[in-house]
RNA sequence: GGUCGAGUAACUCAGUUGGUUCAGAGUGCCGCCCUUACAAGGCGGAAGUCCGGGGUUCGAGUCCCUGCUCGACCA
């Protein structure tokens, strides 16, 4: 019954089958009767009509190690999966469709349109699911969500009502960032500033019935058809003799007044600005405090209206912009034309240029939300990882601004607001009697998505599962949603719950090119993730990008660098297939019947390894470090396991006794399987099929028991002694290639040094007749070196190889030249020390004895060596 | 302008509380090997002014100050 596997490992086969067969064996599903500790994941929604991306990939790996981690470790289980309806994105995205086919949104009115909403979520809204289902993501689909499904819909129209009756909620004539594609207000989490180069125009403003004039410095020269002043510093010596005059604004010639306010900045530009106050937060507060006429002169797609000269008419702000210049220049207006960076705000969703605009919105009042928010990250209740971001939120929450929650949009969650005359209504249910009108906007989509964490699990009912899984565990997000999500998630569950939502937050990485640019579209810089799953493995991608993913810097990605995942993979398979090649129902796949009479020192060395990789697995975890656990489990299994644990074990499966080959195969599968489980939530799909070709008596490897270190495997003699033995044939294969012996030629060694070293050898025989391909081995006290031969010193023992006729006396007095001054170096460095005053009486006695011992052997090595090359340099 | 982060081998990055194989890993590079798990592999090797300049200390990649470069967030 022995399986020969294929040579190189081939993902495609298998994942679809270990997903199916997961899904239908409801290994992700958290039980409905147990007592178990719970943990809980609410995945970050993606845009249910978006597709996969590299972030997602990134983001929902870590996710689902975590949870299959938790699983393992015998937790109560549930990572919840759903999308959200992503309101101004979808909109825009229908809009331009129905505009393609010749359909007016406005003119097939809101019921039709959101019909085509719907069609447009149906079509596209699975693509994302299915494609974390090829990601191996361990989410439980008998709960999957969606921000717009009925019972979602309840719970974010609750929260609405509450907060209204509460007070919170408020609508009011305000300045907000106005998003003229989108034709909708956003709050100020959504604008995003560019670094854009413009220009600062200088113009001519003359003070009415004088020869006198002042001069403006502005970046947006078509905003003057709508001044309304001009506002100086009042401590501003230049210009006091004009407060209270007033200017004859060019081109329209009218009269304004000059008057003093504090906000001017009397070092930027001339220390004279013009207001505009309907067209920026600034001038509008100017205008507040100092009476101005407020007057607009944009329609809402940021075209001029009728409150400025008809030439401009439907006329767009930038070609506006153009005309006003070109007049001012031609009258003789215009002073100076300087090249200027400035930041300008743009619409995260459309990209639009953002336009201050003052209109009627509902907001949340925040200030009392911030306080709870901040203390509990301050008293650690929630943690940060890393830790910095904490930093970046409280700033936020203490400038915090009231919410502007009100979108003119129609895909979304509609103000439950209704309105009749001078009464307004405010309910989940409908007014009775006629008359009642409902408020047109719907919310901010992320005033949907505050409250996933228990609008997904049921909220306001107390339902059965809101509370077993409410509070959850672990967040797995990205830096970039910090305030719109993570810090309101915070507010809502402390508000409407009475307790935190989670008590981790992990920011992720942002995953860049290799110049670091960010991923897009227009860039074609993204790669698509299912073509590199195709490529690679869905379980070597995982595990790359895992890898290069440090925690909280940004990832330069490149596509190379997937092969040291789909490498490891292989690996793995490999050395599975050794050890299946071998194996036969004689093994004992049990290790607690093991003989550990038997053990060899290389058993014990392989053990004691596993018990430290496992504790330092779990150290990394604690710390949220997962390229710490993936990179340690991969030096073991590469570095430790395979090149040498297997190699020592051959001696012994190659032999002639039956009881020594059954032992060491016995303690190589149980290694083996140990590394799958460590494996398992990294890559889990290899891992579960080599699993189940062991034979295991566990069902899924995804629900089998997390490793833990086991104290009787601690063996730290035998470990250094393994190292020393190690190091012994390291550098005895460095002598043989270094002078240019063929790995062919059989050699024989001599070593001499102590005792105790010469008995970890003559232990270990077999290990070094299997390694290093040599014939004979003398070892003693007292040897007498050979005439002609190469050397090497490893802690204070001796190597010879005699190599008569092969020995090239040149390479070997290069070679030994090489290492005398190597260790030269680090004695000098040492002698250094200890030939400081200062560091004898002044450092602790433990460091100053280790350097004295680590000088004593230094030198031992170095006489040695110096004695060889002596011997060889003058023959 | 404010705040934060980063700068270590050709590239991408580890380096906990200052001292212990502290100067590391992977990739790439050079040499030798198709050795019966694996050439997506094995064995060996070369490679760094730890961004510059000060300082604290017996001792600094690590702590402090300062300068430079890049990035992010906020105004």
């Amino acid at each position: 019954m022995k399986k020969e596997l294929s040579k190189i490992y081939s993902p495609s086969d298998i994942e679809k089958r270990w997903y199916d067969s997961w899904i239908k064996n409801n290994v992700f599903s958290p039980l409905e009767n147990t007592d178990n500790e719970s943990f809980t994941v609410m995945i970050p929604p993606p845009n249910v009509t978006g597709i996969l991306h590299l972030g997602h990939v990134l983001n929902n790996s870590i996710q689902d190690v975590l949870v299959r981690r938790a699983r393992m470790k015998g937790k109560n289980t549930l990572w919840l999966p759903g999308t959200d309806h992503a309101s101004i994105a979808t909109e825009a995205k229908v809009t331009k469709l129905l505009k393609k086919q010749g359909i007016d949104k406005k003119s097939i009115g809101r019921e039709k349109f959101l019909n085509h909403c719907w069609e447009w979520t149906d079509k596209y809204g699975g693509i994302i699911i299915e494609q974390l289902k090829r990601l191996g993501c361990s989410l439980d689909w008998s709960r999957q969500r969606f921000t717009m499904d009925d019972e979602y819909y309840k719970s974010v129209m609750t929260t609405f009502v509450k907060l209204y009756n509460d007070g919170l909620i408020y609508q009011g004539k305000r300045m907000i960032n106005w998003d003229p594609v989108g034709k909708t207000a956003l709050s100020n989490e959504e604008v995003i500033y560019k670094e854009e180069q413009g220009h600062l125009w200088h113009i001519k403003y003359p003070v009415h019935n004088t020869k006198d004039y002042l001069i403006v410095a502005t970046t947006r020269p078509e905003t003057m058809l709508g001044d309304t002043g001009v506002a100086v510093n009042p401590n501003d010596k230049r210009y006091q003799k004009f407060i209270g005059k007033s200017i004859l604004l060019p081109i329209l010639n009218k009269e304004i007044p000059i008057f003093a306010d504090e906000y001017v900045d009397m070092e930027f530009g001339t220390g004279c600005v013009k207001v505009t106050p309907a067209h920026d937060m600034n001038d509008y507060q100017m205008a507040q405090r100092n009476n101005l006429e407020i007057i607009n002169i944009m329609h809402d797609n940021a075209s001029f209206n009728e409150n400025v000269p008809s030439i401009y008419h439907n006329k767009d702000r930038f070609e506006v912009r153009e005309m006003v210049l070109d007049q001012l220049q031609s009258e003789d207006y215009l002073l100076k034309t300087e090249d200027y960076m400035h930041k300008v705000g743009h619409s995260e969703r459309t990209d639009a240029v953002i336009e201050p605009r003052l209109s009627k919105q509902w907001f949340l009042k925040m200030d009392d939300f911030a306080k709870p928010a901040l203390d509990v990250v301050k008293n650690k209740d929630i943690q940060f990882h890393p830790k910095r971001w904490e930093k970046i939120y409280n700033h936020w929450l203490n400038n915090i601004q009231d919410w502007c929650i009100s979108r003119q949009l129609w895909w979304g969650h509609r103000i439950p607001v209704w309105y009749k005359g001078n009464e307004v209504y405010c309910d989940i249910i409908p007014p009775e009697g006629d008359g009642w009108t409902q408020e047109q906007d719907v919310l901010d989509t992320w005033f949907s998505s505050w409250v996933w964490p228990i609008a997904t699990l049921g909220w306001p009912n107390e339902s059965k599962d809101l509370n077993k899984f409410y509070p959850t565990q672990d967040l797995v997000t990205g830096p970039d949603i910090i305030f719109f999500w993570v810090a309101r998630m915070i507010m809502s569950g402390i508000y409407f719950k009475q307790k935190i939502p989670f008590s981790n937050v992990y920011f992720t990485s942002i995953i860049r090119d290799s110049q670091g640019r960010k991923m897009s579209k227009s860039l074609g810089n993204s790669p698509d993730p299912l073509e590199l799953f195709d490529k690679y493995g869905v379980d070597a991608v995982r595990v790359s990008v895992l890898m290069m993913a440090p925690q909280g810097l940004d990832i330069h990605f490149q596509e190379e660098r997937l092969e040291q995942g789909r490498n490891f993979m292989n690996k793995l398979w490999n050395c599975s297939r050794f050890i299946m090649m071998n194996i036969d129902e004689k093994t004992n796949l049990d290790i607690s019947e093991l003989n550990f009479e038997m053990l060899d020192e290389t058993d014990q060395w392989i053990l004691d390894k596993l018990n430290h990789i496992i504790d330092d697995v779990e150290n990394a975890f604690d710390e949220y470090k997962l390229n710490d656990a993936i990179k340690k489990i991969y030096n073991f299994v590469w570095g430790d396991y395979c090149d040498w644990y297997i190699e020592f074990s051959k001696s012994k499966i190659y032999g002639t006794s039956d009881s020594d080959r059954e032992q060491v195969l016995s303690i190589a599968v149980y290694v083996l399987k140990n590394i799958l489980k460590l494996l398992h939530p990294f890559a889990p799909f290899i891992t579960e099929e080599i699993w189940s070709l062991l034979n295991s008596e566990e069902n899924f490897l995804a629900q089998a028991q997390y490793p833990q270190v086991k104290s009787k495997f601690t063996f730290s003699k035998q470990k250094q002694n393994i190292e020393f033995l190690m190091s012994v044939i390291s550098s005895i294969r460095n002598i043989k290639t270094s002078l240019g012996v063929s790995p062919k030629n059989e050699v024989k060694i001599l070593c001499r040094g102590n005792q105790g070293k010469i008995d970890i050898l003559v232990n270990n025989k077999h290990h070094l007749f299997q390694l290093l391909n040599i014939t004979n081995i003398d070892f003693g006290e007292n040897i007498d070196k050979p005439e002609q031969a190469a050397t090497a010193v490893v802690d204070n023992l001796e190597i010879f190889l005699p190599l008569q006729g092969l020995i090239n006396i040149e390479k070997e007095i290069e070679r030994l030249q090489s290492k005398i001054a190597d260790i030269k170096a680090r004695m000098d460095n040492v002698k250094k020390k200890l030939d400081n005053k200062n560091f004898i009486s002044r450092a602790p006695e433990k460091i100053v004895k280790h350097e004295q011992k680590k000088y004593d052997s230094y030198l031992e090595d170095y006489n040695k060596l110096v004695e060889n090359y002596t011997a060889i340099a003058s023959k």
